[in-house]
DNA sequence: CACTATTTATAAGC
DNA sequence: GGCTTATAAATAGTG
């Protein structure tokens, strides 16, 4: 758009650059907020401006709202634990019957999983400092991702090896996390029990 | 755009709303391409199509690519975790410099964090059933976005309270988790030790 | 779904 | 950096 075509290409000059990337920032921002008002949607965005020397580049997203932006962001998540990765391998004709039963089965699994209620964790991380959060959260992000991938990989594998039984467990056996090493007295205000929070 | 002015709310027609969800959604996903090309951007959009009586609504993202759009929520998260929500209360001038320090403490706590290496999972997650390790994972990821809530409510609590002095440990106290109850050995396909992916 | 009439977005220019 | 303008794009309504 403009006075001229434009190479679908990094900008070469600097300047017009940022140029460009403020006014189309504006722009996709207007879209977004059309978009989802005018058909009701779920959507959500996250840009990192361009890349600075100095400081790490900054974050706009939209919703500005970052609580909105990580409701959907979960709603992603658990899209997609939902549906493994697409298989670039095709899997036989044959199988899809079978297969059909398989994702019924993962189904099932998955509602028992969220009806079952996990225990809460010990309340003494009430009293964590707001860095032994930060850590012990950053370490669970991590895990997490991992964790996700090596699942991913798994799903990847029994289907690859048309091993396309699962033996899932009537009921998810709950999981507990135990929180280990770390002072937990280290805290900032020292009131922290007086707002409980539920952890989980 | 277009022949008529469009009133900025929901479209009433259900059939005009899916064309017009369907026409603004190549607009979206056009744009976010030309967008994250000439600026050199790292862009992510997920968005949720219209709400369906049957199914749930489909979804889309752009990059199309999970994996490139989990990259880039994950960047987005460390990014939140950097910086605490925007305070709507006015924190008095007075106290401006005494925030800036409270800032560098804060950056330098997270540098030592990031730096710290944390102890690895307990290698016989290796062999969770793909069921366990999803009801692990979502048990994971509840806690972590209950954590986060706890650590920004905590963040504006002592900010409210305008102690801003932070008692940072010299060095992260390393988080280690265990994992109890559910039975290990129910392994799908038996043989998740060969191809042993770190979870950490 | 293809086709405009129009409205928007925006590349250059100042 | 912001304001203006010519032009390219997006798209609302139509057949």
């Amino acid at each position: 758009m403009g006075r001229g075509r434009l190479k679908m290409e990094l900008i070469a000059n600097e300047r017009a650059r940022k140029t460009t990337f403020q006014k189309r920032r504006k722009g996709m921002m207007k879209k977004a907020y059309e978009f989802s008002t005018l058909c009701e949607l779920d959507v959500c965005m996250v840009i990192y401006g361009p890349k600075q020397t100095d400081r790490p580049p900054e974050l706009h997203t939209w919703p500005e709202n970052r609580d909105e932006v990580d409701r959907i962001i979960n709603k992603y998540k658990a899209s997609i634990m939902r549906k493994p990765a697409k298989k670039t391998f095709d899997l036989s004709d044959l199988l899809r019957d079978r297969k059909t039963k398989v994702h019924v089965d993962i189904y099932r699994a998955r509602k028992e999983m969220y009806e079952a209620k996990y225990p809460t964790c010990d309340e003494r991380i009430e009293s964590f400092s707001e860095n032994q959060l930060e850590a012990l959260l950053n370490t669970l992000d991590t895990k997490l991702e991992s964790g996700k991938r090596t699942l991913l990989n798994k799903r990847k594998q029994s289907a690859e090896c048309h091993q396309h039984q699962i033996h899932y467990m009537g009921k998810a056996a709950p999981t507990k996390i135990m929180l280990m090493g770390g002072n937990p007295n280290n805290n900032i205000t020292g009131e922290s029990s007086s707002q409980k929070q539920p952890f989980v």
